[in-house]
This record gives structure tokens, sequence and C-alpha cells, in this order.
DNA sequence: GGCACAATCCCATAAATATGTGATATTTAG
DNA sequence: CTAAATATCACATATTTATGGGATTGTGCC
């Protein structure tokens, strides 16, 4: 067995640490380490690698931009994610962009070398953080309790609801039988309690966090 | 640091060698074994555990519903799943009844005591396994097949996103570096093939039904 | 070569929205 | 009982949207 590892790290004292460590490995063979990933796909027909280490935060072309056009060219490369944070709409689009695991870089050294064999045997590994963030985020949308904590009121939640559903503001009035002005002044308070100003924002952010279904 | 460990596992010689092994770790405690979980809340009060490693298949009662014990009594306490199948189901009832992470058992011996040690951190450790699990479960809910359904192109969706973040027009111009006007442009098709005629209506068709995220 | 389509840009205008200020009646909570 | 919060309505106006035209460039396809 033979694995071909390409990496992408633009910090360069780090970049020569994977390579160090992966070269103490046998069998591991990297075929290239490189700043940023801009000759992706050269790359990929040129040093045909098994596992690709990408950073996230690449200059020019960043990490989730490169997963997709990896994705695009070829499913079958086992891509890693290295990354110092933790955020989860980071780690969300590197998922959907079809990554297949998740590593934070303080955890590298000792669990780089595990992980790529967990990924080679069609695994996801990710640092636990990054999976309590996954968890987290799953366990939300199954249950929509925030609605308290914005403290709107029913009759704004009417409001936004209908909203949501399409309606201008003369129709949402039509809707809850109240005046237009009354609408206004809902959505003006609904506004205020979300933080948004716009109605794009208020509904996006009412869906996404479970405010209305 | 003095680390309170309560274990449930049928499994008798398993039991024994995670006794064995964790006994081994200076700074482990191991406060109770049992191969039932049945007296659960006298265990929570009289060996006050700090992490609680459950077997998901025991008899009596199992371990999915001895986490929703747990979680009703203490939200603190880390619990640890161990299992040796990897299906969906029992994975995602394990997290929403309140589990910390998830194991599979053929990887206990060498996992099991960083899986500790992240748990007590706040993280998630789970097998790679579990975790592709997951995640793919997580892609196919968030993205069906809707994306093709409507025949938006990739510019259209960036559109849409950019507005979905609560952009105005000349925002979204900014974000993707067009003109305001080449953004009406892709609004204006975008509801056309939407069916829709007014920017809520199509942030929350395009949520809903999952065009984007 | 020609055709469909994606992506870009421009102009114009009626309609809708965001936001401020102000007011009144009813309910809720301290 | 009062104060705060809720629900209702009104008016004004600067911005933003929705929607109708029309145009150019590049790409893939037959």
């Amino acid at each position: 067995m033979d694995v071909n590892v390409l990496i992408y790290e633009d910090n360069e004292s780090l970049r020569n640490s994977l390579v160090a460590l992966l070269s103490r490995e046998k069998g591991f063979h990297i075929v290239g380490d490189y700043p940023e990933c801009t000759d992706l796909e050269n790359h990929l027909i040129h040093l045909s690698p098994d596992v690709i280490l990408m950073d996230i935060d690449l200059p020019e072309m960043n990490g989730i931009d490169g997963v997709k056009k990896i994705r695009s060219i070829n499913t079958m490369i086992h891509v890693l994610m290295l990354t110092v944070f933790d955020d989860t709409s980071s780690v969300y689009d590197a998922l959907y962009a079809g990554a297949n695991g998740y590593l934070l870089k303080k955890y590298i050294s000792t669990r780089l070398v595990t992980s790529i064999k967990d990924v080679l045997e069609g695994g996801s590994p990710m640092s636990p953080a990054i999976a309590r963030l996954i968890i987290d985020s799953i366990k939300q949308k199954g249950v929509p309790k925030s609605t308290l904590d914005y403290n709107l009121t029913s009759r704004e939640i009417d409001v936004l609801v209908s909203l949501a559903k399409g309606n201008s503001y003369k129709m949402v009035a039509d809707d809850l039988t109240i005046s237009i002005d009354t609408v206004r002044t809902h959505i003006k308070h609904v506004y205020e309690k979300l933080h948004v100003q716009s109605q794009g924002e208020a509904i996006s952010k009412a869906l996404r966090e479970g405010l209305i279904k």
C-alpha cells in the first residue's frame, strides 16, 4: 500500500511540519506541497493524489472553493480540511462542498496520521470540537425552541409567518384582518427584535432559527 | 484533576477490559461498572460520575433511554455511547437524547482514553465511521434534488444566497462584484423560475426546499 | 456558422418597503 | 394600582423592489 498525499497550506512552517510528519510514516508519499491551490487541475492530473490536505484559509482561492473544484473533477479523492477556526458556517460549507473530514490545526500533530487512515477507510474523521458544532446545529434544527429568545409576540409571529408565505403588507393585512399600518408597526418591531433591516433578512433568520416553520 | 467514570456495559468481558484499561490511566477513577442501567438515579446521586460510558444495547433499559433519563436529572454529566452498530437511526436517537459522543467498540482500545479527555473539554468525540453517517444524512437533508428542478443557474443561486443574508440589491452587487442592474436581472429570472413575485416568497421557498442553506 | 443560454449591463417607473413620530385601548406583571 | 407591554391605527417620505423594455459577450452544441 502506498498513499499519495497532496498538501495545500499557506503557512510555510506548518506546511513543512506536515511534510516532515508524514515523511516519517511508511506507506505515505507526499506528491506535492503548495501554499495555494490555484493550480489544482494540473496537480490532480499529474500528481494523482489519494488524499489532499487542504487549509481552509488560503490566498487566491480558498479551501472551500478548492474542494468544490476538486469535486467537480473527481469525486473519489479524499479531502481533509485543516483549520484554526471552529465556526459553524465554515464547517458546513466545507462539508457541503464535499470535504471528507475536518481537523483543527492544534490537534494535527497527534491525530493527522490516524485521521488520514480513517479517511482512506471511508470514515469522516473530525476533531471533537468540530463534531460538537455539527451535533449542536443538528439538534437546533429539530427543536424550534428559539421563539422565546427574541421575545416576539404572538401577533408579530403571525405577521412574520404571513410575510414568509410571500404576502405583501396589504395581503398580510387582509390575511390577519388588521390595517396595513398595523402590519407595518408589527414588522417594525420584529426587525428591531431580530436586529435586521429587511424582509429578506428577517425571513431567512426566522426560518433558519426555527422561529417559524 | 480526578475524573469519576461510571460504566454500563452488559458484555462482561468488554466491561472488564474497560475497567482494566481505565484503571491504568492516572487521574481516572472508576466509581462503578454495571451490566445494566436500571439503577441510574441512585448511581447518579451516590457515585457522582463526571463521565458515563453507556452501551447502546443494554437489557431492561437500553442506552438511549438511559441517556434520556440521565438528561432529565443532570445536564452536565458527559455521556459517551459505545456500540458495535453503526446505523444512522441509533446514532441520531442517541445524539438527540443528549449523548456527547459516540464510539464504535472496535476502536475503543486505541481511542477511549483520548475520547474521554475530549468530552471533558466540551468536544464530541466520535468514530470516523459515525461521523460519516451523520455528514451523509445532513447532506441528504440539506440539498435535495430541488436545485435542478427549477433550473437555477449558479449565478442565480449566488444572488439568492446573498439576498438571503439580508443584503440589498446594492450590497449583493458589491458582494458579487457585478452591477446592480445585473443583480436585478438575475433576480428577475429567479422569480420567473420559482414562480414567485417577491423577495420574501423567493427566500422562504429557497430555504424550505433546500435550494440554499 | 448559427442557436440557445448564461452572464453581464443600462434605463425607466409604478409599487412596495423601511423608518420615524405619534396616538389609543387592552392586557399583563410587579 | 400603576407601569410596562401589546395590539391597534395614522401620516409622511426616502429607499428599495418589481417589472417592463433592450443590448452585448462568451460558451457549448448540432
